[in-house]
DNA sequence: GGCTTTGCTTCCGCCCAGTGGAAGTCCGTT
DNA sequence: AACGGACTTCCACTGGGCGGAAGCAAAGCC
């Protein structure tokens, strides 16, 4: 840009996004202090681009004089491509229907997992997963899920960190959680029982779909389907592993198809 | 900026937010050279901002060259706060559950609806709303129930302009649209036979929760709940107008409960 | 096979938009 | 009334950004 730039070398336009990133689900509203703070940049400068930026409805303003994500940046987001979400959905609410229970899709981020889709009503046990948001992989049915089917040095890497502990349930110590994983291969699902939440267990299972073509190639996890029930219920939760899995095929079976329509 | 721009006064900012701006339902996936034209910015200034925002993951750059949304502004939109549909989810499943129909809810944004939520499974009719994306008013039933219960400057000024017609069942005479208005305000919902799409008929009822608390004054309306059928199955219509009304009432219910809570 | 078109990428000289420290304002607190 | 924290405005300095033009590559056409 210009000017005595504190920070020279940053273009504007990363300016400008490291104001909309310093947001996320732990800081969905922000000060203008604070978004300095979080950013590195210059309060004034922050006062003008997030003026800008408000302007433009990316960001909204409350009464309280609080930053926040505005909804044209929500509808922008609508138009982000994801054809997993969009072939999925309808067997989640199928799997909904037939249950009853909070249903989710989750997909792995890095070394979490993202929350993609979720389908819940109204006597849905409130649990933290938010489309949108993102939950270590551990201590979450659809992480298990998930990282059981990832190759051997990704899983080792995994466990070779200090690993999060959200509950006192919460199983970090990496044998157990390697032979718990070898467990959900053999099983073809995961489960949790208060790992992340105290009060909530679930079920999840992966959606294997993507990878190598080659055949008898085993296919690779795209997904995860979670179905989560409050730990009063934990027995019935063997009731709905089998719809589970019925939806989690399906799934793999419509995507495969629509990736290769594509 | 800085340099010879063809179009001074105008801030970096604002040219990549009009990078980000020219994409939209019908121009989800763009090349270089359309998001130029869009924009009306030099190619080159687009080439070098496009390439910012890719790197940032706002935008993602196709196996053929063209750009789309990227998964980050998805995410990122998930945190625009919207606490109407967070109140209005549970309910717009239960009313899905107990039809086994589409089911939407959608909020007045300048002349036209846009649509903040929907809840669908594997027999639903295929209809154009998808969350994130508006339609006029007069030709949908959630822009009907909307219209109904705007203020009479406000219709008549939507009234007074040349009105789309995408179908040949869409009512475009004022005069007879008004009369609608009238028989919606009185029964209570809106029904559409045809006029947004062919084989596709509504009801949907307006959610009263906003505006002046003064008492004895009537509430207006926030948003608007719809429910699309076939019209192989129109004659099932009437049968889900009770619980459409129901639930559009406890959406006004709780909401206003949320917002007189914060 | 060569010629045109279309779309993308790279280059570079010019220069004004952007920067951030500092001073000013506002508001709730002590 | 003085204080402190958060926000807003101001302004002199300067290097990041601009876009025309030339170069490149793939697809389509004769």
């Amino acid at each position: 840009m210009a000017g005595g730039a504190r920070d020279p070398g940053r273009s504007v336009t990363s300016r400008a996004l490291a104001i909309l990133g310093a947001f996320d689900a732990r800081h969905a509203r922000l000060t203008l202090t604070e978004i300095a703070e979080r950013t590195g940049l210059a309060l004034s400068t922050v006062h003008r681009l997030a003026g800008e930026l408000e302007e433009w409805r990316a960001l909204r303003r409350g009464a309280d004089g609080r930053f926040q994500i505005g909804r044209r940046l929500w509808e922008l987001g609508q138009l982000a491509p994801d054809p997993l979400q969009e072939v999925a959905h309808p067997w989640l609410q199928e799997l909904f229907g037939g249950t009853g229970e909070n249903v989710h899709l989750a997909v792995r981020d890095g070394l979490e997992v993202l929350y993609v889709d979720k389908v819940y009503g109204k006597r849905a046990v409130p649990i933290l997963s938010r489309t949108g948001s993102r939950l270590p992989m551990h201590p979450t049915g659809v992480g298990k899920a998930l990282l059981a089917y990832e190759p051997g040095w990704f899983v080792t890497s995994y466990l070779s960190r200090p690993l999060e502990r959200p509950t006192p349930h919460t199983i970090t110590e990496p044998g157990r959680l390697a032979r718990e994983l070898a467990q959900v291969r053999a099983q073809g699902y995961a489960t949790t029982h208060e790992e992340m939440t105290l009060g909530s267990c679930s079920a999840a299972a992966p959606v294997l779909a993507g990878g190598p073509p080659a055949d008898g190639q085993a296919y690779r996890p795209v997904a995860a389907v979670g179905i989560v029930v409050s730990s009063r219920r934990v027995r019935e939760l063997p009731r709905l592993v089998e719809p589970l899995l019925t939806v989690a095929a399906r799934i793999a079976a419509d995507y495969r198809a629509a990736v290769a329509r594509a």
